[in-house]
DNA sequence: CTGTTAGCGCGTTCAG
DNA sequence: CTGAACGCGCTAACAG
């Protein structure tokens, strides 16, 4: 079955050091041997077992990706980017999922997960707990956040208050006064602070423009679709005048509320403006106006820095903010009157 | 750094092996040393080393799981539901995607990522190539598809042609006769049949019927929203009258459509029906109705499944058909006239 | 019930 | 430039 090194070695008749090297490109190899082996090695199919490798090395070439969902639009194309530098450069991706609150239990995640598994760790958009953060620090493994700020590792994500205040700025631009919010965070998850960041950013915004917070005005949701239309719901129930414009956590709230709206037949952008946050892949579609940013990008540019970090040159791993930008859709426009 | 087996034995007085039993929790060790031996592990934090495990029994409690896309509605729940099991039982999940097609250069996968590196593997709706699957039966870990039959092995899945055949007959029922058809498949990605089975079984479903099937109100989309729309502009810009209804391969092309509908004024379900496939989690707040599919019970099905072939119980991989089901919701209602 | 002894397959000194 | 020998950390077979 297994074909190993000694076999590889018996067969080029040379010894296991010598196949060793050649095929790792180590110098010390005369060119001659050096094709010999390589040679006698795709015969025999021959592949180097990772765990023994692993336990002579100390390294296991795999990094760990720690996410909280995989089945959320940031999340899923964020774990694409980075699977690509991974494979890219010869390294597996060793997935772990918190799966949200599955059954109402949360699930922890801990040291021994990582323990010996992983050369690095990819945190994504989540907030550790205090003990989690000190366990895997203390596992010495570079570690960094993608998605958003974690305390005490360096991350890559977007300015998120300064794409709240874009967004916000844009709907208040177009003449906007009585804008209504649906923020994220609602299951408020320990150190996950991007919801955070872009509902101050809003309100700083607002008040910046001397515009009022109205509290029958605002809903909170979980990022999602459904949460979106509820907020919506609510916010459509409230007695008295409607806000004329709607500035939303993330687009997939945003579309949401669209939905819900369309359900009303309130008219967008007529008579009432949409604005979300991600530019997810339903919003050109839906001619969603959003602040575009790019996950996947965040995954490459985080995982290169990890590799980059392992490959030797300490320092690597630093914060990178990532580009966003307002894309003008058909759901925002001037107020009516 | 690395407390190991050794220093446990020392620790506790007993030899490493009598360690490695107690943890383990195999039999012929007395309460007595193995509460001792548990005691002294948690106090240096000791975990087992996965390569050494690995090297010495040549498992590595890890499967693989290979998908097309992260990023896309089925294969993100999916994978929750694998990883949710997988994780209950102590297992790894060593992600490859292939992420697409990746600046049209297709990124094969090949024995040798496997080779040693996982117990067994999840292939996830996705046409291996001959050459690949008779490269991956030759390395004998048990094989299992996810989310559409592969040929050469069993797979859960929900039965495709049914399912297209219900949603269809939901429209003819309703009293439509001008069916049009935007179907998936358009990247013909090799054995994948899925899109194929569906197209069929809606092709058939109209014959029974003895409804006509017309060119141009067929367009064909990869399964996304973007190329739901794209293919409902065809559709609707084609000479003539339109379609009464329109039956899609995937909900993600229905909501592609409906957005179409929606920016042309053309009215659900009033002037036109739409019914998809899936219960995409955009569904339920569109008003889409469809044929409902839960991929991360498809996932944690075929989870459990595998691992119990892994545990011992030969046989236990076998084919598994899911259930489906047809929801109603607001997309959809009987012709005008 | 417990300890001793071999490897598992590969990387890595250190001689030559 | 090459080979022999040891060790990585753990499990498995065999004694006792």
């Amino acid at each position: 079955m297994g074909v190993s090194i000694d076999d590889v070695a018996a067969q080029a008749q040379v010894s296991t050091a010598t196949v060793s090297r050649a095929l790792r490109g180590l110098p010390r190899v005369s060119e001659a041997t050096r094709a010999k082996v390589l040679a006698v090695a795709a015969e025999l199919g021959y592949v180097p077992s990772p765990s023994a490798s692993g336990l002579a090395t100390g390294r296991t070439r795999t990094v760990g990706v720690l996410v909280p969902f995989v089945d959320r639009w940031y999340f899923g194309h964020a774990i694409e980017g980075i699977d690509q530098v991974l494979r890219e450069n010869g390294y597996n991706l060793l997935l772990f999922s918190l799966g949200g609150y599955v059954h109402g239990q949360k699930r922890s995640f801990t040291e021994s997960m990582v323990r010996k598994q992983i050369d690095g760790l990819l945190v994504l958009s989540l907030g550790l707990s205090e003990e989690e953060l000190r366990q895997l620090h203390h596992t010495d493994i570079p570690l960094l956040s993608v998605g958003g700020p974690v305390a005490g590792c360096h991350g890559v994500y977007i300015d998120d208050a300064a794409a709240a205040a874009t967004a916000t700025g844009h709907l208040i631009g177009l003449g906007h006064r009585g804008v209504g919010h649906i923020r994220g965070g609602i299951q408020d998850e320990k150190n996950f602070k991007v919801p955070a960041l872009r509902t101050v950013a809003f309100e700083t915004a607002m008040a910046g423009a001397g515009l009022e917070l109205r509290p029958d005005w605002t809903a909170a949701g979980d990022f999602t679709v459904a949460d979106g239309a509820r907020a919506a719901v609510r916010i459509f129930d409230a007695p008295g005048e409607l806000p004329t414009a709607l500035f939303c956590g993330s687009d997939e709230m945003a579309l949401g509320a669209m939905f819900e709206a369309q359900r009303r037949g309130i008219r967008i952008p007529e008579e009432l403006s949409v604005v979300g946050i991600d530019d997810h892949d339903f919003s050109a579609p839906a001619g969603l106006t959003t602040i575009a940013q790019e996950p996947w990008n965040h995954g490459r540019s985080a995982a290169a820095m990890l590799l980059a970090e392992l490959a030797g040159a300490a320092g690597s791993v630093r914060d990178v903010l990532m580009p966003f930008e307002l894309k003008i859709r058909h759901s925002t426009a001037a107020p009516r009157s």
